[in-house]
DNA sequence: CGATTATTTGAAATCGCTCAAGTTGGGTGG
DNA sequence: CCACCCAACTTGAGCGATTTCAAATAATCG
């Protein structure tokens, strides 16, 4: 039973709905909940992971910094009600765990299996270098947050969708896009989320994610296939739904 | 005249208003727009500013880096159709002006006078004592946007409005909140925004905010002043109508 | 004090949400 | 290999919160 999540203009009627997020959502079966230790070294420890296994959670004590080496990881945050808001999606390279207090702000769920470095965090605050390499990664994240921020305050449901699945192509949209020129113009991404996950990240419900994904489909720029796979036949036409160009 | 800013939901018609956020928005008189370097040191320089003053604007080249001794800095980002939003709140001691790329990816405008330290982006990555002195605070600001997220994405007009103001009450609502034991229940805070401003920051219209306030008022939460003055007469109960307790 | 801007309020329109089926797809066991 | 089950997804209809558009009121500044 995968969780719901309520929407904003909703909160009365659905805080009691039974598919509801709670503090502790149902648990998930994962596919690979092995989580072994490969190797041991100053620098911290590397993790292997399956799909849907969380890392922390929420008032866990912050002891860990991560760095993703390969998947992805969704950060969350839930309100008391059940409402879940997808604050950050983590990619190969991006760093999670930070917290401004001592207990984790967030809670972190693989999205697809994957591995990362494993560091303490009292380890990361006495090691420049460490320290340093961590950081300037964050400042691109940072960036992105800002943009996610401005999808979440001011886009439409289909700019939204539209800019997540632009997300997952690579290279393309961003600062130095270089355009349709030359490359191709279609590509097939996996989105690696279900449409809830999805709906919680945009801020959407998943009936408008889904909807969104019908009108593009019916407006011929994507081909919706199995398993979380979208065929993108027109970058440029999807780029421009985004509402950034 | 103060540029309005295009709602998500009204792209078409909008899209052609003339109190719309331009690129280049309609430059608002600064009350003490002159920008006065004070003393110069290794570390960088001090520099004055008045209320609405551009500090850099999204596309100008990222060579510097602020620190925030005093005042309030808004950083925001425009859609090409005009849309605004605020990404980040700016208050002392926090930083800005980081970017991933070569140029800044949102522009900040000054919200009330103060003065910031301002590092050359260079000599920031040269010195490991000053990046880790600014990344430090940096990861106050991860949570604090996190947070946000949740804002934009799941809550209502209401908890929105109500949050912010929570955000103006120093020492309440977050982390380790006292509650009302002790202290005082009630506060007199300066919002130091406009309402289009607080719009563009909650990702609603200047009405729903207006509304939002006389609801406040109605319900005798909140006594509305003059110039951007609010009298919070129940901190508690605002406090709860953030959704988040 | 008068002009201009900011804010508030009202009425109508709309986008996205809620509620309720229906459909698809993957996995399982016979 | 097929029937069945369950979860994920899609679709439709109605509703409601927020936006839009319009106008009145309040505040600010010379």
């Amino acid at each position: 039973m995968k969780a719901q999540t309520a929407q904003r203009t909703a909160i009365p009627q659905n805080a009691a709905h039974p598919s509801f997020h709670r503090h502790e959502p149902a648990p998930r079966l994962s596919r690979a909940a092995a989580v072994v230790p490969l190797r041991s070294e100053e620098e911290g420890y590397q993790q292997r992971f399956g799909q849907h296994v969380h890392l922390f959670r929420e008032g866990d004590d912050a002891t860990r910094i991560y760095e993703l080496v390969d998947g992805a990881v969704m950060l969350y945050k839930l309100l008391p009600d059940g409402r879940r808001q997808v604050v950050e999606l983590i990619g190969a390279g991006d760093v999670f765990g930070i917290s401004a207090i001592p207990v984790y702000e967030c809670s972190a769920e693989t999205l697809v299996p994957g591995q990362a470095i494993v560091h303490d965090r009292a380890v990361v605050e006495r090691s420049p270098e460490l320290f340093r390499r961590l950081s300037a990664h964050l400042q691109a994240q940072f960036c992105a947050m800002h943009e996610h921020a401005v999808l979440l305050g001011r886009k439409s449901a289909l700019e939204r969708v539209a800019s997540f699945v632009m997300q997952c192509v690579p290279g393309r949209g961003g600062y130095g896009c270089p355009g349709p020129r030359g490359g191709d113009n279609s590509i097939n991404v996996r989105l690696g989320m279900t449409r809830q996950e999805i709906a919680d990240y945009l801020g959407l419900t998943i009936e408008t994610v889904s909807r969104a994904f019908s009108e593009l489909r019916r407006r011929g720029i994507v081909m919706i296939g199995k398993q979380e796979q979208v065929l993108v036949k027109d970058i440029c036409r999807m780029c421009k739904l985004t509402g950034a160009h």
